[in-house]
DNA sequence: AATGAATGAGGGTTCATTCAT
DNA sequence: GATGAATGAACCCTCATTCAT
């Protein structure tokens, strides 16, 4: 019974991992099911029995992605000292920037897909995570010297602004490379964070 | 000869028009070139004439769809009454998003790709264009009581942030219906554009 | 004992009565395994322990569907009060395709298959079943005032030549809705009959 | 231009006649498309410029068959010296059997399917055949020195019964081998005929 | 320049069957 | 006997691209 639940869980495990692995390399496009299969050392059959298609992994590959890029950075904010929501947030935000500055396919993969709608499927789905970096985010807001009005709006446009300003910053230096762009968007994304303090 | 490159043009047209029709109804990756030439009423072998492949018509298409999305409000602008750049970009980046709202498979098409660059488009392929949308965002900036430092920064911010989080809430009413939403974009616009004055 | 051999009626049953809903609902070719076995509630595997495909299931099924057919027919005729073996013929082939008229469906299903076969398959399979819709034919013959010769080609040719007349009447209209051609049926139905009467 | 119509011609008449030989040797389900344009030596997608599916190429095979059986028999009255509508119907009904019975694959091929709507096919889709078998039974019937009721439903009656008792009579020597048989399909065909005459 | 028949590699998907548990 | 995860061959069909006309 575990046995055959833990062999379940390597197979798709298996999937998951090859085809992040192809996605990145070569590309959603140019990644079939079989390529994935292939390099999984699974059957074909195999993958229909744990994703729709290709789509289906894809999605569900860049929410993981985007979580562990969160939950890292959360995970980095315990020892970072930062304080004050104001820091917390741009040291996350920093954090996960700078994670894909290192790794532009990955940056590239998950484009400007479904960020904030990553950050709250937890909530959708329900799986209960201790991690979840959208709690984490609400207690960094709760236990400001601030309070703060609207927060998921504020959250929104922060994730809005920094991803789809990054993606081209970093992967294209559009309209500059991003280690000069760096300072304007965080002078942005502090003047949205004030913006929503309550008076 | 003029009748053959208006011939030519014709086609040319007939394939950019049916494709765009196509694509927004029919999605990008269901369209095939065989729809578009079959709707277009020309030969498939003439598609190859003018288009490298599906992806060459998708982006040439992108870019003029969101210059005429730029240009339309550039257009309102002058009857608009609107003074002072603040108000200005303001009312462009609204006319543009009220287009947007009125017209969701285009929200879809363009989706966020290519924003900025499309704009920049003219500089790079050189043709003059004397409705140009980037000169006149120049022509208004230096006309401006105030002095902005980082023009094309505080652009691309604004369009990257008011692309992106219309495109979700318009869409997907996420985090918030468009109309609720918009206050605090364009709140958020104001405070960045405001942070580009020179002190 | 008795339990677990109910169990396994139960659950042959249940394949059983599973496959024929989604035969008649989906068609066969659109028909899986695998739909079978789920909507019956029970295992891929036990499938194969009681038939040998797909095939397998719905010859039986084309079997025991049409001498369901005829057997209420012959429970039918008992009550009619229909004397004489033309009278008693044309009461069954009527009571048949009524039913037929009824449940386009299992006509459909049952097609043209294995009419004639489906009643004679007691003899074949040797299983006794006292309800037994082609001894009745027997004796139907047998206690008619005439005396009948080549009784089983006389039974085959009507049969046939029924079967595959409501077949199209019914179902496609064609030459005549069923009700127009009925009387043009049965008329050659009686003709087929007298002539097999001994002179 | 007639080069390129020939050659369409040419590779849509290959499709057909390699489909044919498969379907009657190794069945219908059996063959793959790619075996049939494997064996035509076309390539795969142009099977699909021709046919729809392989249904839509059974079909029209059956069709066709079926038409050449008819057409060949109605060639065959002119020298046979048949007079009068019975014996030419016989004559004819007996033709056909008789090619099936010397070629039993094809007549498992064209089995019970779509005889008499084979047969008036023709009408339907309005092509203009100056051999058309369904004309040539009007002309019988209307020179007959008998009048003729129903003639329609008499024509359908009769190749109903002689297509579906012939089937299982050659094949399974069901309910007789076929030569037995057939002075009692004869003698039943015969009886039709005769009812539908104006009295 | 324009055509459109032909190509055939390649992709996605299904599903009967097996077999370790 | 019963299970159901895994298999992988098989199949259908699409479609970008070519090229003779």
């Amino acid at each position: 019974m575990g046995k055959i639940d833990d062999n379940k869980k390597k197979k798709k495990e298996a999937l998951f991992n090859t085809a992040y692995e192809l996605f990145i390399t070569k590309g959603i496009h140019s990644t079939a099911i079989s390529d994935i299969v292939e390099n999984a050392g699974v059957a074909k059959g195999t993958f229909y029995l744990y994703f729709k298609d290709k789509y289906d992994i894809k999605n569900k590959l860049v929410i993981q992605k985007t979580k562990e890029l969160f939950n890292d950075a959360g995970n980095a904010l315990y020892t970072s000292g930062a304080h004050g929501l104001e820091e917390q947030l741009i040291f996350i935000i920093d954090h996960v920037i700078n994670a894909l500055v290192e790794n532009k396919p990955l940056l590239n993969f998950i484009s400007k897909n479904l960020v904030m709608g990553a950050l709250r499927s937890t909530l959708i789905t329900g799986e209960k995570n201790d991690n979840d970096i959208y709690e984490r985010f609400q207690e960094l807001v709760a236990d400001d010297e601030y309070q703060y009005e609207d927060i998921d709006v504020m959250l929104f446009t922060i994730v809005e602004l920094a991803g789809s300003a990054a993606y081209n910053s970093i992967l294209y230096e559009e309209p500059l490379p991003f280690e000069e762009y760096k300072p304007f968007l965080y002078r942005s994304v502090r003047l949205i964070i004030k913006s929503h303090r309550a008076q």
